[in-house]
DNA sequence: ATATCATTTTCGCAAACGTCTAAATGAGGT
DNA sequence: ACCTCATTTAGACGTTTGCGAAAATGATAT
């Protein structure tokens, strides 16, 4: 096989290509779920900081109000209500209002799950 | 109970604490797995990205240098390159040396899994 | 040694992030 | 009505991030 015939130049990153036909399927494959990417990303950049891994850790334990969260997690009130409406925005916790009071907790177990099997990653590579 | 007995103002932080011994049990258990917490903040961090959510995706089809890379994914070689150390830093992707090229794959099927488990997370809360 | 070319590194910049302070909102209690 | 207090929002500030452009590496070929 000519060496030259798999070496193209694209016109729109100007980068040289070799595998063209690979990277020509492997683009194609990848618009098909590249819908879902941008959404699993927002997941992921929601649980890449510590203080809001601390808040769904938290409320593992169950339901508080903003100023106990924010007692545990060592925060301004205002610095953990901007957190817990980041989590609360992508539909990660519910809240409940009781008085000038309002209660945050988990909507779903599975965000749970899934952050402990990710953590079980981490363990394995540590080993 | 008391009510005035549970309230407390924090000489940290200065918020009103009510659930004293709760929030403080549930301090003290945050404290053991304080340490992961960082890590695996990290690695969420490094996955909220389209562009390496992109570039694990691609390399889950194979090794490819890194120009084939910036080709599927439409980005300058110098980015591409600069995503691939980010996830090589963190022990995700191993290289390999071949004359002037370098090809990039996996370093463990682990990440891939629990991405995947993650996708299937977001899929059944749209469903 | 010189030229070429894939890759990496450096630099600069615009956008996003995390927290604080201060102001605004909203629900009770007097 | 007014005050208090839990919470939210707005504004500001320093830090981090993602990218492109350009310079630096490193390896091969002539």
């Amino acid at each position: 096989m000519n060496p030259t015939a798999k070496v193209i130049v694209s016109p729109t990153c100007n980068v040289t290509c070799f595998e063209q036909e690979k990277v020509a399927r492997i683009k194609s494959e990848l618009a098909q779920e590249e819908h879902l990417l941008p959404q699993l990303a927002e997941l992921y950049k929601l649980l890449g900081n510590v203080t809001r891994l601390k808040i769904l850790l938290t409320l593992a334990q169950g339901e508080l109000c903003v100023c106990d969260v924010a007692h545990v997690l060592g925060l301004t009130v205002a610095a953990t209500s901007h957190q817990l409406k980041l989590l609360r925005d992508q539909g990660w916790l519910a809240m409940r209002n009781d008085g000038k009071m309002v209660y945050y907790r988990l909507h779903s177990e599975g965000l749970l799950k899934a952050l402990k099997g990710d953590l079980r990653l981490l363990e394995e590579r540590l080993a």
